[in-house]
DNA sequence: TCCGTAAATTGTTATGACCAATTCGAGAGT
DNA sequence: ACTCTCGAATTGGTCATAACAATTTACGGA
């Protein structure tokens, strides 16, 4: 029979939910700021603690808070950010390829890089040139040339403008890179990356949206060939051991 | 001083989510199956209840899992989805605009619709077709209207071929049509939006992939002018009242 | 004044119990 | 023999309490 199913997760939980933020848009509570004990917020909210536990895992596991024992539960600090873990979680179980993460990451970072060429301040300008300048640095080192491979989409993304298109991009990225740090091995010829990244600048800082487009898409096609292969690679050197 | 902050959340929670994660990657456990009772699963990883319903309460909020009281937790079923209370929360938090969600919702849509038009199956194809006749026999009757206008875009979404994408779009879209759905009150004229629907249709059956990504374009951007305009008198009415 | 140690604070885990919703089978009625 | 109803068993939700671990704070000695 089993017509319906009402679904309707855990009252309490998302009354906590619901008045933390609401303390939140109070600006009684601002980032980096603690929250009361979980004894007295429990007496607060008139629930147990467990109860109170809940909610605040909840938010937790949404990446709004973040406890330390002894310390406090605090409201997360820094931009703006979604967790990955979802999403890689999500992909793993239902076999997403990381063809089609590329594919997605391609389609938001083209984006962000096209509205990034109309919209960037001098200072994302600064920031962006100055990690290219870090990569330059970094060409010996792969981990370290990552970083900064990282940290300049990161700043073109945020260049866009826009925090919500920064945020899917941080989200999609984090995973495609948290990847490559484990199988990136050697030293391949990183000058290519390089000169790629700096056409995108050299395109967003002369303005020239549809160029810095075509040049991120070129980039991270490219970018998903050397990810292949270092998979292939990753994947040989293994069966060998 | 503080220098660092551990920041490792929940030692044991962590180690529910791996396990119940390896369960699924092992078939033991699939879509829609029921786990097994809190109490047994607790015993079976020798750990206490209220640690088990930390690990679950995150795979809840993740949207993994979903739990009926008396009946049990299950694994859900249907198309793989992200769960969009995260970012609205985010939005809200950081103030995030609606003209930003419709730009990277456009993004998002834009890519898809190019992406559908390449790989779009016949039953896709047929899918948007349908939906678009239901578009036509609710022109009267908004709350309809918007259903199929939903499906229609997630039939696109969909066809893209790439469900990593697919799962963004929907994330965001949900945002944005959950508040439509609360502002859009009297019906104003659809016949735009529906003929920029078939426009977008067309290209793809046509497989008109540059067409395609134009028409969607156009097409959101409309909609995020109706959407203003309907929040705005939105905004009017609740003022008189 | 500085530093280390102990006490207080605070998140983490555990145990046990009871409540509420659902499920499922036994028994009554047809 | 079949169907319906009701109640017991199952299962998630909430609560209270306690012990534990990490951090912070404050006190006291050098």
């Amino acid at each position: 029979m089993q017509i319906i199913q009402p679904v309707r997760s855990a009252q309490n939980t998302e009354q906590v939910v619901a008045r933390v933020f609401e303390l939140i848009k109070r600006d009684e509570l601002k980032p980096g700021d603690r929250l009361p004990p979980e004894r007295e917020l429990a007496k607060q909210l008139g629930i147990s603690r467990p109860s109170l536990r809940a909610g605040l895992g909840s938010l937790i596991s949404m990446g709004v808070l973040q406890s330390r024992q002894g310390a406090g539960t605090f409201l997360v600090d820094g931009p703006p950010a979604l967790d990955s873990e979802p999403l890689r979680l999500l992909a793993e179980l239902h076999g997403f390829s990381y063809d089609h993460m590329f594919e997605t990451r391609s389609i938001l970072e083209v984006g962000a890089a096209g509205l990034a060429a109309e919209r960037a301040t001098g200072d994302q300008l600064a920031t962006m040139s100055e990690e290219i300048a870090e990569m330059f640095a970094a060409l010996k080192d792969p981990q370290q040339f990552l970083v900064h491979d990282i940290a300049f989409h990161r700043a073109v993304a945020a260049a866009s403008g826009n925090p919500t298109l920064a945020t899917l991009v941080e989200m999609v990225s984090a995973i495609l890179y948290e990847r490559r740090r484990d199988t990136i091995e050697r030293a391949h010829d990183f000058n290519e990356a390089l000169e790629l990244h700096r056409r995108v600048y050299r395109a967003i800082r002369s303005r020239n949206a549809e160029e810095a487009r075509e040049a991120m898409r070129e980039h991270i096609v490219r970018a998903q060939r050397a990810f292949a292969l270092e998979e292939k690679q990753h994947r040989e050197r293994q069966q060998k051991d």
